[in-house]
DNA sequence: CATCTGTGCAACATCGATTGTGCAAGCTGC
DNA sequence: GCAGCTTGCACAATCGATGTTGCACAGATG
């Protein structure tokens, strides 16, 4: 490439339409009817577009009308099942609508994600789904301020609508499945079972302990504080917290709550050392599916989101204009293990 | 928000501080020591730009300069570890630069990978990442026409530089140990290892097979073309097509290579209904790594692409400004069943 | 005192598209 | 035959930031 020729502009369409700036604006862009643009003109402009190849430029337009035609979207990791599916939600609602979907992870760092923030208001989004933020109100200060339309999905904020998966009944049906068929263990320490993984700042999580909590003393008359180990989503903190707590009890509980993929993966890096029997007499369920999380060694229960509502909700109430805070709660799905959703992409992948 | 004002610009940050916008411009872009602005002048410009809370429009400023500062990247599905990681990957390069990431998944679509590059392109995108496209060379003749600096990843392209995994080495590296591991089989049908999954207009597929013939026919003397099952990456349809094999050998094969997750969640799909011994006899490997695909009920070899080093070695090229059609391939590892790779994310997530 | 050299900043054109306004040609009606 | 209307389009301002050019003023020089 020697020679770099610049991209045809409207001017370019002009001149070889013999026509003004203006009027192939107008041609191009659907509002000719209104601008009384006579059809005949309209088709020589886009014979003379297509045929050098002309293709808008957005920045101009976006600044022009200032709207970009992006929606920005952050989330925390895109190496996470649940997490990806909603991207892919995310993609497939925007691309229905004619925007371009830009999706930014944060790895659950407030700053971060002011920055983040920051840079796709500076880009004009036109709007903003907050999908598990770590300090979801200032965000929404932060797009207020910029006159930002926002919606938060997954993780509720206080001052615009939220969309968000029903995380009590889910959490309610994965212990009860967990409670009710714990085997009955030799050694009592190791009866009980255990709520690990998430953060109690965390409203999501918050309210699955809650349901765990109250299955559990309904079902077995009591509960003690030491059965919640909410020490975050990483994998190896997970780790280390279920191998002190298996060495305090003399294995592995009877039930066991694994909140987040994150920390299930935590907890697969502690298991890999461990026998294959070890599983034997112990119930795991996890919040949140992943096809190969349903069908590992040992059996898991799995609570699956449903993104696909979850983002189509969001883009609704986004489309309608809605900003008051409203919750919208959506149920979430108990898959048994060693039971394969056949998602969307079963067909294409 | 009753009144919504609009976003300060560069005039109100002028007539705050007593200056004019161009003024304002060169001492909050840095390019005021060139342009002979006093230091004291540059202060008070800054104090007066924080305490109206100014910020660029990113817009305007690509228009100008006629470029973005974002960085586009495509790539099949989110839902895929494999892809999920490298947007992890090229997020993070892409923040190190201070530019901004754009990424959106193509379903292996022609049509759409067309659709989406023009629509990037049309956003003024610095520089493009096509990670895995079902027609890679349509996309480098889009990018030539804009004049837009792309590289391939995962996947390679002849008209521009291409960072790709060693797959001949990564699939022969997996066959060997399906084929050196395999059980031997009481029924003969059943004692030929089979690949499974891709599509041999892929590249890095065709690439997979001639490792896993030649080592199959290294190994065991003789390869038939039914061993090689390449239906595409639908999960559907490997779960069909492995339906219609175990059929007709009466169990599963000694011996599977399933070629991508995608198409391993297919071969998971049928699994689930299989008994738990009908994998006692035969050695499973997938092409790609999972860290749940890596602890299933069955053991099973998986490949870890480097994603962190395949971007990092793309962006050095992008920053470096080579537009030759370079290929340099990426090592990938074999990871052992039953072991947890604990990624960038252990101490985060 | 007149000229010369810097210094520090403002004016203005520009990027490419959109949109309010104006103006000429053609037609109607009386 | 002339006001008045419609039709079809061009002109020019605008969005917000950048960068080139040029001007005013200060101090230095002869």
């Amino acid at each position: 490439m020697p020679t770099r020729k610049p991209k045809p502009t409207i001017s370019d369409v002009a001149a070889a339409a013999g026509a003004s700036p203006s009027t192939v604006s107008a041609a191009l862009n659907g509002s000719w009817k209104r601008r009384r643009i006579s059809e005949e003109t309209v088709t020589r402009i886009q014979a003379a577009a297509a045929q050098i190849g002309y293709t808008a430029n957005l920045q101009a337009r976006g600044l022009r009308k200032s709207r970009s035609g992006l929606v920005g979207m952050i989330l925390p990791v895109h190496e996470n099942r649940f997490f990806a599916s909603m991207s892919q939600s995310f993609e497939a609602c925007a691309r229905e609508r004619g925007l371009c979907p830009v999706i930014a992870s944060t790895l659950r760092d407030p700053k971060e994600e002011i920055r983040t923030v920051e840079t796709l208001i500076a880009y004009a989004i036109d709007s903003l789904f907050i999908a598990g933020a770590a300090d979801p109100d200032a965000l929404s200060d932060i797009c207020k301020a910029a006159n930002v339309q926002h919606i938060y999905v997954d993780l509720p904020g206080k001052d615009a609508p939220s969309v968000v998966s029903h995380n009590y009944h889910g959490a309610e049906q994965l212990s009860r499945v967990i409670v009710d068929t714990m085997p009955t263990q030799s050694n009592p320490a190791r009866a009980k079972p255990y709520f690990v993984g998430g953060l109690t700042t965390n409203i999501a999580t918050s309210l699955r302990i809650d349901a765990f909590r109250t299955v559990v003393t309904d079902r077995l008359g009591q509960i003690s504080p030491e059965q919640v180990i909410a020490c975050g989503y990483a994998p190896g903190q997970t780790a280390r917290e279920l191998a002190a707590l298996c060495d305090r009890l003399g294995g592995l509980p009877a039930g066991l709550f694994v909140n987040s993929l994150t920390a299930f993966e935590g907890a697969l890096s502690y298991f890999v050392d461990l026998p294959p029997d070890a599983f034997e007499q112990s119930v795991i369920g996890c919040y949140d599916y992943d096809p190969f999380g349903a069908f590992l060694q040992f059996p898991v229960h799995m609570v699956r989101q449903n993104s696909d509502r979850l983002i189509q909700t969001a883009f609704e109430l986004i489309d309608a204009g809605t900003t008051d805070p409203v919750l919208i709660e959506i149920e979430p799905d108990l898959i048994p293990p060693r039971t394969i959703y056949k998602g969307r992409f079963s067909e294409i992948g």
